[in-house]
DNA sequence: TTATAAATGTTATATTATTACATAGTGTTA
DNA sequence: TAACACTATGTAATAATATAACATTTATAA
């Protein structure tokens, strides 16, 4: 039996598993050039490489961008199903981000319309305050 | 009868009020070093005068950024009051942007907890689709 | 008025991201 | 398998976004 269609959907070229495997090994989101600095000893040697892949990454949901900290995190909600609905909580101090999986609000935030009645596609979310540890 | 302390509050300086009004005047977010090209015959020459105004800007809530695209866009939601509760709506195609001022909105994330019971002091909320226009 | 905070001016530099062009691999299908 | 389309890679250069450091001036409040 060969990789089904979904399988090859996900299967990851090579750049784009080293980045993702770092992204996916790091307690805190990582930034385009600290990638490319620890990615550097693989063999990726320019930043376009990590952006590429970053982008692919980004765009099949494996891993999610943090906007207001041009930082990049691995999507930890079932993984890759909500690239287009993210919601996020971010410490103020100690800058740790946790990705929300809450179904009240993402059921919320897909049906929320405006005053015209237009309904979203996608939306990202970025809740700041203290967290646990900082309070 | 002098200024009151809530007016001087909300009285700008000379950058940010050049910056303020050329961001409020346009019909659509202005990035920074477009503001820094239009402001130049004003006589704010650098890049950190410019972004010196904006965060202040920022800070007093006459403004916000838009994450996803580093430009910004005057607070027209009853002026400041949301500057750490923002909403807006993205066009992906006209990138037409637009504040939401939803009541319902601003009070389900406002009272919004996470799993560990935990609120949050801020938020900003982009959504993405396509305004009337593009559909 | 004098101390304090806020804002300004200026140069240099750091950080984040893309353009442009050439090449190589992968999957499909005739 | 050959031809094609598509995706990914490699490399150099550069564009776009943002901050550090330091000197000075203006505004505010005690």
């Amino acid at each position: 039996m060969g990789i089904s269609k979904i399988d090859k959907m996900h299967s990851l070229s090579k750049n784009q598993q080293i980045i993702f495997d770092l992204i996916d090994k790091s307690p805190e989101p990582l930034k385009a050039y600290t990638i490319l600095f620890n990615v550097q000893k693989k063999g990726i040697k320019a930043p376009l490489q990590v952006y590429r892949a970053l982008d692919k990454l980004v765009e099949i949901g494996k891993i999610h961008k943090i906007e207001s900290r041009n930082a990049f995190i691995a999507c930890h909600n079932s993984s890759c199903q909500v690239a287009k609905a993210t919601a996020f909580s971010i410490c103020e101090i100690c800058e740790k981000v946790t990705e929300i999986s809450s179904a009240g609000l993402s059921k919320y935030l897909a049906n929320f319309k405006d005053k015209d009645g237009m309904k979203y596609s996608k939306y990202n979310l970025e809740f700041f305050g203290l967290c646990k540890k900082c309070r």
